[in-house]
DNA sequence: GCCATTTTTTGACGACTTGTCAGTTCTTGA
DNA sequence: TCAAGAACTGACAAGTCGTCAAAAAATGGC
């Protein structure tokens, strides 16, 4: 009797749960193709055949389905995040692993931005459901966590000091600051080629590292090679994804820097 | 006969231009209030008191008014900017200046960030007028050759040297991402307090030294009290906005920990 | 196998928006 | 004063979101 009970239960609920990914395909797929003012909720239900009354048992709104888009993507950074915090080696070369993990994430959700700038105005998030909300909030305080743990292991290792007055979670807010700022910049910037920029993945980098030195985080870029480093992390944590990347860009490999070895530069 | 055929046209002339200020005026009132998802053409028409035909008079659709609303803040950042690098001193107090040029900006219109998110986002481009997309985009190269024009001074003066593979292109796209990443995470952020982040306009100037420190652009934030600078700046260059920010702001003066001297910290 | 009850799905519909355009009102200048 | 053209208007077509009464499907007791 209990499983007679439990089986179709749980049939069900995976069926739901099926079909929620269907709706979020479906909506990622359309987002990409057409874009946000094209985005309709009578197409979605058209593409998934069921019917719009359905999908609203799902989602709040038409805003709650891209929360849902967002949360699945963050769920996928965040777990780049902790394959990333947990490379074996110094403590900057651990960052050094988040910012690849940064990079890596971009290139291989770049419908995310879309969705994380439609998610970041103007009087979207009272129209979602609260529970998908937190979702998210989980996932962006697990990133951060992560980020702030590598810098406090820095410090206790002695490879960083900060300032008296300076927490790790400001430095952990000038790399998220650097991050956001550039990966959207680069996703939705129309003249970055006419502005005399050829390749500003690389330039985020380069930043990067200058930042780090300048709050003196050793090993400094100067005694170390963190190219090789790149190679390395990207070679044991990141295999598959960066596979997936060079696939993706062989075409164009040397123009983006990125689809061969790090050295290049 | 030349004057009066003259006069009358300027006349009209200012009236469709003052239309033009009434209209975006309102469309900025009704964004910050209600927000974009309220925002409609026909209570901007109400405001206004003229009707909805005559406001797509002056602008192509709803997105055109947006980005109307943004070639106006945009100019003022311009303004700023120029302000900014006019400073005499040493060009890394110029850099320096801009940088409070864009924490000016950000304080005194807050609106513009909710903007330039919808701006930034989704298929908006396409269905905006060419002309005034070609205004904003002068006004963000305008910005950006202003930067880039500091860098060739201290290159030129010899407080920089950037490594031969890297332009001074490359650095303001470092300065731009870590500014407007910052900005945009502080205006949109639902969680900066509960993170741990008392005050992050702080942390970016903070973020900023050590990223300067890091290119070795002289004389370093150890060598030189920047701190001074930026109250010379401010009294110097941008009297008027920072007494609006601390009348603004006075009531929470020291918790901003901008109304008051920079000293404090 | 049958039917009463509960759950799930459906799509027509109300409410609301955008952008248009035919018709009206205002302006200009002789 | 009035004709010609410019400017303005608001009803309207087209299209969207989110709801809800009714239809369909699933469940479970007998």
């Amino acid at each position: 009797m209990s499983t007679s009970h439990i089986i179709p239960k749980s049939r069900k609920q995976r069926e739901i749960e099926h079909r929620e990914h269907l709706i979020l395909d479906a909506a990622r797929r359309q987002l990409a193709s057409v874009g946000y003012f094209q985005f309709n909720m009578d197409s979605i239900a058209g593409e998934i055949e069921y019917s719009k009354g359905t999908i609203y048992q799902h989602f709040k709104n038409k805003e709650d389905i891209l929360l849902g888009l967002a949360a699945q993507t963050m769920e996928k950074r965040a777990e780049l995040f902790d394959r990333a915090s947990a490379f074996r080696g110094e403590s900057r070369e651990r960052i050094l692993a988040i910012g690849l993990a940064s990079d890596l994430f971009m290139r291989l959700y770049p419908e995310h931005f879309r969705v994380e700038q439609i998610l970041r105005s103007a009087s979207f998030w009272e129209r979602t459901s609260e529970e998908r909300r937190q979702l998210l909030k989980g996932c962006e305080f697990r990133c951060f966590g992560i980020v702030t743990g590598i810098i406090r292991d820095a410090i206790s290792g002695g490879h960083l000091s900060l300032p008296a007055e300076m927490s790790p979670e400001e430095l952990t807010f000038g790399l998220w600051s650097m991050s956001y700022g550039a990966h959207t910049i680069i996703a939705t910037s129309q003249s970055l080629e006419e502005i005399g920029l050829k390749n500003p993945h690389e330039s985020v980098f380069f930043s990067f590292d200058k930042l780090l030195d300048g709050y003196r985080w050793t090993p400094l870029s100067q005694d170390w090679d963190y190219d090789q480093s790149k190679v390395r992390i990207l070679t044991d944590v990141f295999p598959h994804e960066w596979t997936l990347i060079q696939k993706q860009q062989s075409f164009h490999a040397r123009a983006t820097g990125m689809g061969n070895s790090p050295q290049e530069r």
